[in-house]
DNA sequence: GGTTCAGGTTACACGAGGTTACAAAATCAC
DNA sequence: GTGATTTTGTAACCTCGTGTAACCTGAACC
């Protein structure tokens, strides 16, 4: 059982790579290492990353872009690294969806402190690293089992799924009893950000409704808060399998 | 409409907390201040708030003190000030909660973009959940299961609420007997705050009355308190589930 | 007793959300 | 690749929850 968290760094600093990973591994977590864009491309690909260390100097492509263009189609936790005290880069950072930023400088310590505080706070409880194998949740008599992605009835029928349908019920199920605004839950499910008067997280709750709910016309599971968005009204427990 | 989010700034310095609270609601933000431990437990305790900005060092009790007391019993996201450079601080104030942590000469600029990332991460703006027990709480016979939103009556019937009248009565019930002005109602129920000559505290007063009141002619659960407010005039138990 | 002011209640309008149909995009078969 | 099929987003229409305004009631104060 693999449950250490997998972090990313992506800095053409080969030195500070190898100083990070080794500090960062002593501390428990696996380290993967990119030095450009295209190898981070091809690691997120390839495994499930937690978190990403970035630089925001690199050849090639910056990190800025790298953070925006990451940002456009995953919600991966970022921590920025720059040159010390270059302000204006780190507000644009942060804007641009980085979770944490530091000065290269730094402590290694306060690395691994934000390290821990990112992944902590990053969505889901389990910080501490995500089984995805082996995991089903269970709500309201419906099983979803994430492994395979699909879902059972408490009839134990199995009730089919479009992808952007499984993906929107996971965003609920992993968040029970929040309330998540329409923004939220087209990032979560669709990594985009809304344009106005977007609709289309109403319509896809919609149907999720008409699969799940006992009476669509009143909800029970995925209840409405106007102005606000949806909230999951069911208790979740995780079912090892 | 107004959903502004609503910072707390917790800082005995009062110039500094002035000039933050200007800074900040004049990007739209509504702004609350306490200037020590007591005081912030009691703002919290009457309002719905989406992000703490707090203090290192306070007299009395200590930031760090109160970070770690309010990530026991809740999820609010927390920024923390502190003097410059104190290391040390930084990383013990990260490990017991914080989400961010910001030297107190920073640039109101940067304070107003971490301000900004750290909601955006945090999640829903019902940052109100501090309970993660107390899923159904009883009253004169009435039990709101709170966990699916839902209220049965005495002879164990639904009634079924809008969301504004959950939100309303919850309210309430999470804070029995006190006068709860129609500011803090507005507040807790909807998130946001009351333009003048707001009546719709009265309006959904008055239809949850007709839903949960013997006689809404002569209410006994939730009595008006003349130029005051409202109060919930009934002894709320919690049913663990 | 009259005046004033706070709160209760009702009617109504507005806008958020539900839903359907269809177009666009993605996927699949070949 | 092309065309068929499935899936998802958009636009339109309708429904209904909620806030506003208006009017009414009753308490407080003179």
């Amino acid at each position: 059982m693999n449950a250490a968290p997998h972090l990313l760094i992506v800095d053409d600093d080969k030195e500070l790579c190898s100083l990070l990973s080794k500090f960062l591994s002593r501390h428990g977590y696996r380290v993967s290492i990119a030095h450009n864009g295209g190898e981070m491309t091809a690691l997120l690909d390839g495994a499930r990353i937690n978190l990403i260390i970035l630089d925001l100097m690199l050849p090639g492509e910056d990190g800025l872009v790298l953070c925006r263009r990451l940002r456009a189609t995953s919600t991966v936790p970022i921590i920025m690294l720059t040159a010390m005290g270059d302000e204006v880069d780190r507000i644009i950072g942060l804007e641009m969806g980085a979770d944490d930023y530091l000065a290269k400088v730094a402590n290694p310590r306060e690395l691994l402190a934000r390290v821990r505080a990112v992944l902590r706070r990053s969505g889901s409880p389990d910080a501490s690293g995500s089984d995805d194998q082996k995991r089903i949740l269970e709500f309201a008599g419906w099983r979803l089992d994430v492994t395979h992605r699909q879902l059972y009835s408490a009839k134990n029928a199995l009730v089919p799924l479009r992808a952007g349908e499984f993906e929107l019920l996971l965003a609920f199920v992993e968040r029970p009893q929040r309330v998540l605004s329409r923004d939220q839950l087209l990032d979560l499910s669709r990594g985009r950000s809304a344009n106005a008067f977007d609709r289309s997280i109403d319509v896809q709750v919609s149907r999720l409704r008409r699969k799940i709910e006992p009476d669509p016309k009143e909800p029970t599971l995925i209840k409405t808060v106007r102005s606000g968005g949806y909230i999951l009204a069911a208790n979740v427990t995780v079912v090892p399998a």
